[in-house]
DNA sequence: TGTACATCAGTGAACGCGCGTTCACTGATGTAC
DNA sequence: TGTACATCAGTGAACGCGCGTTCACTGATGTAC
């Protein structure tokens, strides 16, 4: 009775079971608005299209399969946020350029934001130590990038990467308004580059008062 | 076979059993890290030290905890974060009394801090609206305050509503951090002291470029 | 090239358990007369 | 002041259901000889 199931064979085909059970979790856990751990194993399997005892084929129990999705979202994330800065060098103004890819990258993958969001700000979840990590990966890329174009002439490493950090976790956050209001897409991108014109200049602004008050003593 | 409960006669006395299982559902929340909505009525009234009927005298199903939830969350940061704002003008340094007492809050609270961000970035929550409505109360009560003590030297009332919700934003975010670990706290609160200067310097000097741009037009 | 065997994704039945919900009951407090 | 009644928080038994997990099975693919 068994009806023939997508094998190594096809690849790039079909996805695989494993992926299609995390794709599954993923989307259900953004249109519940659950967390990971708490979207049920027959849930998935169901929306996977498959028996519910597949799942046992492919992770050893839930936790497992939470990693997974972890690593799948913080790839797609990786991926994605590269070619947002990507697109702000080649973009005339750079900030516009990222925050337009950016919202480009949301719309496009709401799910990812939607579930990466809400487990970054769960404390107990075993994906918040893996999200955060990406989010200070990508702020690293984003300082070699600024220093090596010369972008904003700030001498602290540090206080960039730290601004980069807000940046990100920023944007990160305006993403979910974006899924929410959709037709709010002009308000929030004019949001999220004031957010950013004014971290900047206020980390220059910063930077020439202590400098100032160097001076001073 | 029933024991004598806490009754209308003991107000201010151990808490109603309203009250109680709303409590027990934060703690649960907030242990598990789960959402409001998926702790089980029978684990909160377990918590509680009810029966798990006890849950039908009090609310019609688990939304109508979740909405009781809700109202509880946001009375206690209306109350905590009004408290830090006093404490900020107390302070010879706002920024520094008001991240200060933030924290201390925080810790006090770590419930309401942890279920509140949680919510606060879940889609789905019935609880985000009520959130976002009390954020953005905090935000212009902050901007009354800011006005009226002359303490920040902006014209655009509306730049200073925006530069308050994000700077409140992000001290709920970094409350987080606290909870997770605790003995980073000088480190969190030098963050949460720059980030805040950053964000009104880089405000000003904002206000200023456009000030620029228009005289040489 | 053929054959035997191992591997592996997927299937379906069965289990025990905790869940949400309904029901009838209790006992204390508040209120009308 | 006493009495009858309504209200209301809390209790405990019982229900049906979906869950996670285990088990034995299937059928296709890969591999050794």
């Amino acid at each position: 009775m068994n009806t023939p199931q997508a094998t190594q064979q096809d690849v790039g085909g079909p996805a695989s079971g494993k992926q299609r059970l995390v794709e599954a979790a993923l989307r259900l856990a953004a249109r519940d608005g659950t967390t990971l751990s708490a979207v049920g194993l027959r849930e998935m399997a169901r929306e996977a299209g498959l028996n519910h005892n597949t799942f046992y084929r492919h992770f050893r129990n839930a936790e497992d399969l939470v990693g997974a999705a972890a690593e799948e979202i913080a790839a797609q994330l990786m991926v994605g946020l590269k070619a947002v800065r990507q697109s702000a060098a080649r973009h005339a103004d750079a900030t516009v350029g990222a925050v337009e890819y950016f919202l480009d990258f949301v719309e496009a993958n709401p799910d990812v934001i939607v579930v990466g969001t809400r487990e970054l700000h769960s404390l107990a979840s075993p994906m918040r130590a893996v999200l955060q990590r990406v989010l200070e990966t990508i702020a690293q890329e984003s300082v070699a990038q600024i220093t090596s174009q010369n972008l904003v002439k700030l001498e602290s490493r540090e206080q960039l990467f730290q601004v980069s950090l807000d940046i990100t976790r920023y944007m990160f956050s305006h993403g979910l308004d974006l899924i929410d209001r959709p037709q709010d897409r002009r308000v929030i991108a004019a949001k999220l580059v004031a957010h950013i014109r004014r971290q900047f200049l206020g980390s220059i602004a910063v930077q020439q008062l202590e400098a100032r008050k160097q001076l001073e003593t």
